[in-house]
DNA sequence: CTTGGGACCTGGCTGC
DNA sequence: TGCAGCCAGGTCCCAA
């Protein structure tokens, strides 16, 4: 599942191969992923344009465009970006035609991948929280933020517009390195608990990113390989194995009808 | 405002 | 063997 990590690796594999280069066709395979424009004018807005940077906010793709609009995709649960992939892939939605011949395709099997064409960035990401690789992710930050939710704190991590970019997997993986109950309300934790879910957070990510991404079910790197992610999880789709601290069974809990993986002795309510 | 539940969507897996 | 039903989860929408 495509979440922070996964989203910076494609965005930092696929800039070298696709800066500078130019638009010169689009082939529309699934008219429901093109969420905005019309599909007509997104495929004539975009022919033609010149690709200046890549970025990511949260989970989604920012390509800057030599025009005035930019395009922006979001991979959902599914989404795969290939970069001239050996094999026809059954489930194409968007092909990207380059001007070096390349052919940046979109595959999408469960069809929630969303693409748009915007003049402003900030229709799209407006809501999103804070960064947290960024410096104005801080404890202190986190702290004041916590106090007003009594929600779960795993659902609050899911929240975007509380932070941007954490998914099930990586919150799941945040609060055992925390040692933190994913039912736990968020405005009891303590200044201490806060702490260590910050470094938490900020390490399980950055150390993914180093993996090139966590790849369960169909997540793929541009040039078609695999991250590995996903072996260094302790709790993260674990469900029944051993925690590698203690030994206990992992349990599962359904927490906002996510799952939720935890250690029941080393993350106590 | 926060919250929580359902919908979207497909395919792999499980159990009868 | 067939098939119903669960599970996977990022985000939007709506109701309380």
């Amino acid at each position: 599942m495509p979440e922070l990590p996964e989203v910076e690796t494609i965005k930092n594999e696929l800039s070298p191969q696709i800066i500078g280069r130019r638009f010169t066709g689009i082939t529309v395979c699934d008219a429901k992923l093109v969420r905005q424009p019309s599909v007509e004018e997104f495929r004539q807005k975009l022919t033609g344009e010149k690709i200046i940077s890549l970025k990511r906010r949260g989970k989604y793709l920012i390509f800057h465009l030599s025009g005035t609009t930019m395009l922006i995709i979001h991979l959902k649960m599914a989404g795969a970006l290939l970069l001239n992939p050996e094999q026809a892939n059954h489930h194409t939605r968007v092909i990207f035609h380059l001007d070096n011949g390349s052919q940046l395709i979109f595959t999408d099997r469960r069809r929630l991948g969303a693409i748009w064409l915007v003049e402003n960035e900030l229709t799209i990401t407006g809501k999103l929280g804070p960064e947290p690789l960024t410096p104005e992710f801080t404890a202190e930050s986190l702290a004041k933020r916590l106090q007003s939710h009594k929600a779960p704190i795993k659902a609050v991590l899911l929240d975007q517009a509380f932070i941007a970019g954490i998914g099930n997997m990586y919150a799941d993986e945040a609060l055992f390195a925390a040692r933190i109950h994913p039912l736990r309300k968020a405005n009891s934790l303590s200044s201490q608990e806060i702490r260590s879910l910050h470094k938490a957070i900020v390490d399980v990510l950055r150390s993914a990113i180093d993996s090139r991404g966590a790849s369960v079910d169909t997540y793929k790197l541009p040039d078609g390989e695999l991250g590995t992610a996903h072996s260094n999880f302790s709790v993260a789709h674990r469900g029944g194995k051993l925690c590698p601290i203690c030994g206990t069974s992992i349990q599962r809990l359904a927490i906002r009808n996510r799952g939720s993986y935890f250690c029941p002795n080393c993350q106590k309510l």
